[in-house]
DNA sequence: TCCCTATTGCAAATGACTTGCATAAGCATA
DNA sequence: TATGCTTATGCAAGTCATTTGCAATAGGGA
């Protein structure tokens, strides 16, 4: 998809340098509309690189803003491209199926809830997943 | 807070047997409001057990809806006495201070999100976090 | 092109959680 | 209350994602 001088760019507009692995990196990620996990992006990366390597770039686009992680699955992290709007998921607890939320119908109420909390100065984002059953795991479980 | 006695109760009434370990656990969940993890969780109890005990009986409360496990932090889970309404959590990203959500604005959109999706068959729940800073570290980033 | 600094690879360490197996409780029953 | 079957626990070892230390390498500004 985005050609590799795209990704250059968004990176060094980001303020950091546009080493190969993190241009390969960056082009697997918008490549793709699901969220990819450490050792499926470097295999998408399709340049030999190390997994750590991989944890370090991401730690890095994440931190530039440019990789978002998601946290769905409790045993591994996975990233995605952050130039996208704010939205959820839906996830499958049979296979792991995800599917873009677009609605965010909680955004009106960080502000709620900070007025609500003596405790906290400031209410920055928040993290909302919802959870079910894909069609190919509820019929699966039809037949079981 | 809950006697011993309630403890066991709940345990046999969820299905479980109602062993030292677990009672110790589930007392310690109740004692306090705030999600704990493993380690914690065997701290409170109060009474001595092995790290694997504390896994393999949350594991059980947890699958007899006695407790629920938070994700709130990435990189290790806590649990909550589940015997309270359904509510979320603003957590602070300094210090990872938490506070009870008890408003929940989202119930009613899992039905929509399901409308909306043509690969699942079914939402059940979701989870919802806020993040933000608390007082503490508000001020402390300000002295600094 | 040169130099300084940020980044990478490799090897080793962490740390949360799991698993296997023998022993010690629960608790239903007699 | 004693018996016996079944499940839970302790201990030791294993797994696996992620992190860290360090020397070698490669961005990119001058
Ligand atoms: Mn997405
Ligand atoms: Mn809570
Ligand atoms: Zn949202
Ligand atoms: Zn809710």
């Amino acid at each position: 998809m985005a050609p590799a001088r795209d990704s250059s760019s968004l990176l060094r507009e980001a303020g950091l340098r546009a080493t190969a692995a993190r241009v390969a990196l960056l082009n697997a990620l918008c490549a793709t509309h699901k969220p990819l996990k450490a050792a499926e992006l470097r295999r998408s990366a399709g340049r030999g690189m190390d997994l750590v390597t991989v944890y370090r770039a991401m730690d890095a686009l994440e931190k530039a803003g440019l990789a978002k992680r998601i946290g769905v699955d409790r045993t591994s992290a996975s990233w995605e491209f952050a130039h996208r709007a704010h939205h959820h998921h839906l996830v499958c607890r049979g296979c792991g199926e995800l599917e873009d939320v677009g609605e965010c119908a909680v955004e009106g109420l960080e502000k709620r809830v900070l007025g609500k909390s003596k405790r906290f100065a400031s209410v920055s984002d928040h993290s909302l997943e919802f959870f079910g059953t894909c069609r190919d795991c509820a019929s699966a479980a039809r037949a079981a």
